[in-house]
DNA sequence: CGGGGTGTTGACGCATGTCAAGTATGGTGG
DNA sequence: CCACCATACTTGACATGCGTCAACACCCCG
């Protein structure tokens, strides 16, 4: 078993150690596929890797509204808390079109107790959410609307980078100002007004799911942002 | 070690188990004891658990504003995370003096090894943690202040009927108006206003740090509380 | 007796929500 | 290739929840 601490999810969404552990275990993985804006249903006994697409986890109030707690990209286990606790209170919904990997809690927690490095990769990963869900708070409490939404147009740009291992000025992502109003505590048309006036600052461009930063180091000083939160294994992909 | 799996923390702030496994090992713990509305010292490779008193975390924003995003009672281990993350992002304080215990991380991590029942505890400690900040997002982003305050009340009165092993109707919370505000993401001022709508509906009467709650059921009702996310120990405890 | 922290009050302003109508946009079936 | 529809985005007018400011009251502790 040879991966490397940080890399378990990433190595997961290669779907390469899995199989491995598939062939080498009687207890359950399989894989299947869903379409945009699907739930991603909860199976008492199992967990899921996120292999490809977007996701979020949100929760719904008694009022209706919703608010979406965590976004999640490929390489993610949105629900590897599960492993350790009796329910999971978030739901689950795709972003984009997404393939995951659904595997069997006893499994996995077996996985856990033979290998340290598969051990300290899920827990690392249930630690990094929770270091993210607390920059939440912080964003969502305590900053104003625009920079509210700087922020986590950041800390997507951010992610992304890690995940492709390099900076980059343009990206693809599958929110809809509804979605960020929801993931901000914000309303649809503040979303859409806080974006023309990001646009017209020269800040963000965000249309058609492609969002351009020309330049990131404002934008970050707009937004207060400070990626070491994100614990991302790349320090050389720093924003601010 | 006999210690039950959701019990660790509360084994360790009666300190048993910490001195036995002093006593057998040469790596380190010691306690201090702090004053109220005083910084618990962040030490590079250890972890502390909160062995007697209230504490919080918080970050400080670029403008100075503060949120609170966790607050602890007694057995609670705040920087937990700290073990499998290099660093810390929230500062912590003691909202009334307080006795800690700190821990080597390296030892802590050393004891996870040999016990899976220690482990699981210290993971599902962490698993918590991340569980009720997400409900603090859901709260925070999405509700109005008096139906968020309400939800604060309803958990913090919730988790010490936990730590008592039995529901009460009055509590002694020590958080000012001002320290309500930034868990909640208000201002003080408006925590106050809100205070006093919540007392003019005989919901809730805040004064002196001494909480009454004469009715239960229809403060959680306000707030929209289910205490599932808290994942307590005694489900009788039900609030709502 | 004084002073810092805490709680209280009122006047006022503004950031953000709400509502409602309208305009793109993109996918689907004919 | 077009007609249609649903979804997403945009805009303006208006309402309001909450913040801000400033002054004051209270209380505990020294």
């Amino acid at each position: 078993m040879l991966i490397a601490e940080d890399m378990l999810p990433k190595v997961l969404s290669g779907g390469q150690a899995l199989q491995d552990w598939e062939a080498s275990s009687s207890l359950g993985y399989y894989e299947t596929v869903l379409r945009r804006d699907a739930a991603i249903p909860s199976e008492p006994d199992a967990v899921f890797v996120l292999l490809e697409g977007w996701a979020c986890g949100y929760k719904i109030l008694r009022d209706g509204e919703r608010q979406i707690c965590s976004i999640h990209v490929a390489g993610d286990g949105p629900d590897f808390r599960k492993l350790f606790l009796p329910a999971a209170e978030l739901e689950f919904r795709t972003l984009t079109p997404c393939r995951t990997g659904i595997i069997s809690a006893a499994g996995l927690r077996e996985l856990c107790r033979q290998s340290d490095t598969v051990a300290n990769a899920v827990v690392k990963h249930i630690a990094v959410s929770a270091a993210i869900s607390e920059e939440w708070i912080a964003n969502i409490g305590r900053r104003r609307a625009i920079n509210r939404v700087a922020h986590l147009i950041c800390e997507l740009a951010c992610r992304l980078d890690a995940a492709r291992g390099a900076s980059q000025s343009r990206y693809a992502i599958p929110l809809t100002q509804a979605d960020l109003g929801d993931a901000t505590g914000l309303s649809t048309v503040h979303v859409n007004r806080v974006l023309q006036e990001l646009r017209a600052r020269g800040l963000v461009e965000f249309a058609a799911g492609q969002l351009v930063i020309p330049d990131r180091r404002q934008l970050a000083q707009l937004a207060g942002f400070d990626p070491r939160y994100l614990h991302l294994a790349l320090p050389h992909v720093n924003f601010a």
